[in-house]
DNA sequence: ACGAGCTCCTAAAGCGCTTCAGCAAACGGT
DNA sequence: ACCGTTTGCTGAAGCGCTTTAGGAGCTCGT
């Protein structure tokens, strides 16, 4: 399976040129390219030309080892990712989350340090956040899904590096926090149940733990009980989504808003095992708006929250806490409720089946 | 939206602590201490026990950007994705490749630098490269979704760096690549196919420059002539899976398999919108086995692959090639085909309707 | 015409580690 | 009792950069 080697490639590697390759060259100090690089005050316009010239003339690059090593700081940022791989393959708001901080951070010319570990046991998980802080291999931390009691709180902050937590901690957060407007993406579905005319409306969400699945769920009931119904079932998927699809058929609702597309959809298998059709005999709303959304059959109705936004944003708030500053002010745009074929007017209503 | 910084974490940070501290504390030089971590000879047995006993005391890791300038290499492997957000976030191969990649690097204690790069010009693209090659931030890239005609692969020739391919990459890759055994899983998609009695099955892939998307094409048609039949229609999508999906309906096969299972969703939802049923009317076969598949309705057949595994075997190969040494042998696992609901006998043939 | 105050640059120290040469003490063989 | 060898350690150089202190050569005001 392997190709072998080309012995042209076994050949030795050039050696790097050095900023004393570039000073020799352009007869200066290398202080004086320093200098220069850096946009330094401290050596003249022609001759700061002269050296930039040579610079790109030998291809030398500043060693990011040894500017890390005098400068105290790595110019790299840490993500570690503790879920189980399945749960995030099916998660759209991982890769766009991914590509806002990666946006925010080349234009910074950081680079991130993606550590994905698997949730077997916290203790494995505590050692990725050691080994990449301890080293010093990155300047700070963005924490994203936070939950509730989350161990990996007290750890970083052992750590003693910046960290930018991605979701409101409330009230004791010993890190600073970014939000974005997801939840209130919950009020325009429930209105556009309400609308339909549903009454008896439930939520399907994700592990309790988490933070976000508690904001859904708190502006879900919110925004029932401002319609004037009372909240209708709550079911809660750890790890089995069928099994929480099922008990949440089982409370017997009109219409369920999902906290994820891929509960919706394991909801909406599950319905289709009952026996119910949808949206007729049940209306489904998921969130994220993920691809399968629109390809799932029916067409998921389901809440677009822009997560790549909300990245840079995390992102941005990291870098000015690591150079000491305040954040940059985050106005999170609306999210927008994308209308497709799986909800509708309530028909024969669930409860009178059976 | 952003807490302010509570006072208490203006405070100074504590410095660090230096091998130098160590040495001092532990009555011995700096060059014993770090004999003693690294686990060299040159230091007794009791002096070591004390110098690791007074470094965790201390809490004392070594500065990994130190240890970068002096070994000369950073410890850390760069992956540059180079692909719409979009579709990644359908992809499970992405997620699962990263996972694998991660338990290879974390035992060897490197880390991952990853990159996502808009598809918005190439320029950008080799700038990526570029800026963590110069720097010496990564020892070694892996590349996957290698494409026929890829740029990459002369910039990365330039770089100098060790490069591993994801991929079979033939006949003239610069590059050593792994590759695993994604491919015969066509095969049994295709046998499982025919033994439910098809005889026009169809190919739907993703973009037709990628190397994975036309060896899958290979080995569908090979299997479809082995078993006696012409091959039926191919369609690509690049970009627009709806298209492609209507492209390969106006073939009018009764069976297609397509290189994942975000377009087996599309080609399923544009059957629909012509009235078609799976499987009575048209059976339908996915490549990944991605969360989704076993969720949608009806669920997906879809030929499983071990992408961690793959993964891994592409990190491994990396770093031995960093380390100058023979790849590993990586005997790749055979793919499953996991059969579903979305796969049956040819109904109703489709090339007698209309 | 002379020192103050520039501008433009250099020398050298230092970041935290690895490594190489070398040295003292202990050891073993004859 | 002597010499070669091994063992266990140290001193110092050096990795490629940044930064601080300071020096040389100007201009300029008086």
């Amino acid at each position: 399976m392997n190709r072998p080697v080309p012995a042209s490639e076994e050949g030795h590697r050039r050696r790097r040129p050095t900023i004393a390759d570039v000073a020799r060259r352009a007869g200066v100090s290398p202080a004086a390219v320093s200098f220069a690089v850096n946009g330094r005050p401290g050596v003249g316009e022609v001759t700061r030309a002269r050296i930039l010239q040579t610079a790109k003339e030998l291809g030398w690059h500043p060693s990011a080892s040894a500017r890390a090593l005098t400068e105290a700081r790595a110019r790299t940022i840490g993500l570690v990712l503790a879920r189980q791989t399945e749960e995030l393959e099916a998660d759209s708001f991982f890769v766009r989350f991914l590509a806002g901080i990666e946006r925010k951070l080349a234009a910074a010319d950081y680079a991130l340090l993606l550590h994905l570990v698997p949730v077997a046991g916290a203790e494995k998980t505590l050692g990725a956040y050691e080994r990449l802080a301890a080293g010093g291999r990155v300047d700070g931390f963005l924490l994203t899904d936070p939950e509730l009691e989350d161990p990996r709180l007290h750890l970083l902050e052992a750590a003693g590096l910046p960290v930018v937590v991605a979701g409101r901690l409330e009230p004791s957060s010993p890190f600073p926090w970014v939000e974005t407007d997801h939840d209130t993406g919950m009020v325009e579905a429930v209105e556009h149940l309400v609308s339909l005319g549903h009454q008896r409306i439930g939520f399907l969400g994700g592990g309790e733990s988490y933070e976000h699945v508690q904001r859904r769920l708190w502006r879900w009931r919110e925004a029932v009980q401002a319609a004037g119904f009372t909240p209708g079932p709550v079911a809660h998927a750890s790890g089995d989504s069928t099994a929480a699809a099922a008990a949440m058929l089982d409370g017997e609702p009109t219409a369920v808003v999902c906290s994820s597309d891929t509960l919706a959809l394991a909801l909406i298998a599950q319905a289709r095992a009952r026996g119910l059709a949808v949206p007729d005999d049940l209306s489904v709303i998921g969130f994220d708006d993920s691809v399968m959304a629109a390809l799932s059959s029916p067409a998921l109705t389901s809440v677009r929250v822009d997560y790549a936004e909300f990245g840079a944003a995390a992102a941005a708030a990291l870098l000015a806490r690591i150079d000491g500053e305040e954040p940059p002010a985050y106005e999170p745009s609306r999210p927008v409720l994308e209308v497709r074929a799986s909800t509708g007017a309530p028909g024969r209503a669930v409860s009178t089946r059976r």
